[in-house]
DNA sequence: ACCGACACGTGAGTC
DNA sequence: TGACTCACGTGTCGG
């Protein structure tokens, strides 16, 4: 019932200001004097690492710490709404675009390698050197739509020059035959061509 | 320095119990009794909205309280970084695929006309004669997707025989020059087959 | 009976 | 000075 307690130390929220500093020596008061301060103490604690989670404060006082607190937990569940929005319409826009595209090709260039497998033609690509700087190709690919002005093109960029091309299309395949040089390399490999040259058809 | 005081109420957080009901009539005490109520009623009201918007609660109490807020702004701030990440991600293999399809539109099928027509070309169909079943022809025509193979069917399915053929690609033109030479027909009308191709590339 | 949580009233500090 | 916030100790419920 005596009200003069035995509290020694006080930690504030807002700042290490000592406060009501009793004596301890005269009496001994209540039971949960202890367990009250520990409590309490638990309490600033956890409203401390509260506020240092809040990016926003606007004061130190507790109920501004909760009032940020809460304004900062609607702000989140906003931008967690917001942004799973935008991604499942980014995943079903992406999807029906891929869908799109898929149909494109189908339609495109529904590729003939079955009639070309049919008939005996195998898709087929021989490099041979004419001399150093050139070579000569022939490259046999099933027909598909545009595949040869993307074999034109790849090429070109890819800094080759064909001359004597021949072409020839039939069955479901394209047969081409060139000579071959690059413009800005002065060796060429003949493996290493081939290869790139069966890249391109692949991912054609 | 009294103690018995002169509360009526006490709103409980955990729930609506009434507790410590003091006689109002006897003395009246501080002057900041009725703010400090206030302020004590304030901060509860705040703690349970708080509590209102933390969808995880472990126990009723404040300290609780304010440690599951703790954890769900945790959360809540990993999952918006999460899905940012996830967003900016998407965003940008999206814009990749974009700008893929589009290199993939540009070398495919955007009709070059426009940029044909803007570097000085156009099209061209020239025939002139080798001698009796054979001739030499020089095609320039704007570059469509699959227009080249196109061609080259409808010229095989016409009984055309394309040998030495030269096919170069650039600046949304495609140009090919070949020695051609119909298969079961003697004779070869110059401006006839000349009129031939251009049909044939007009219906491409 | 013990222990934890709570509201209360109050003194003390700050602005 | 007054308005405000804070920590304190305490009585009192509930488990």
């Amino acid at each position: 019932m005596e009200f003069l307690g035995s509290a020694s130390d006080a930690s504030c929220i807002t700042r290490a200001r000592r406060r009501q500093t009793y004596d301890d020596s005269t009496e001994f008061k209540s039971k949960n004097l202890h367990a009250e301060r520990r409590r309490r103490q638990k309490l600033s604690d956890r409203l401390l690492t509260l506020r240092s989670l809040v990016p926003i404060i606007t004061n130190m006082n507790k109920a501004s710490i909760i009032e940020d607190a809460i304004t900062y937990v609607e702000v989140l569940q906003r931008d967690v709404k917001i942004l799973s929005d935008q991604l499942l319409e980014m995943e079903s826009t992406s999807e029906e675009k891929e869908k799109t595209i898929r149909i494109d090709d189908q339609i495109n260039n529904a590729d003939d390698h079955q009639e070309m497998k049919k008939n005996g033609i195998e898709e087929d690509v021989e490099v041979t050197k004419i001399n150093g700087k050139k070579l000569w190709m022939k490259i046999v690919f099933g027909k598909k739509r545009g595949r040869f002005t993307k074999l034109l093109e790849a090429m070109t960029y890819l800094g080759f020059e064909m001359t004597d091309t021949n072409v020839t299309a039939c069955n479901g395949a394209i047969l081409v035959s060139a000579s071959v040089e690059r413009t800005y390399e002065d060796t060429l490999e003949i493996q290493e061509t081939k290869e790139l040259i069966q890249q391109i058809i692949r991912s054609i």
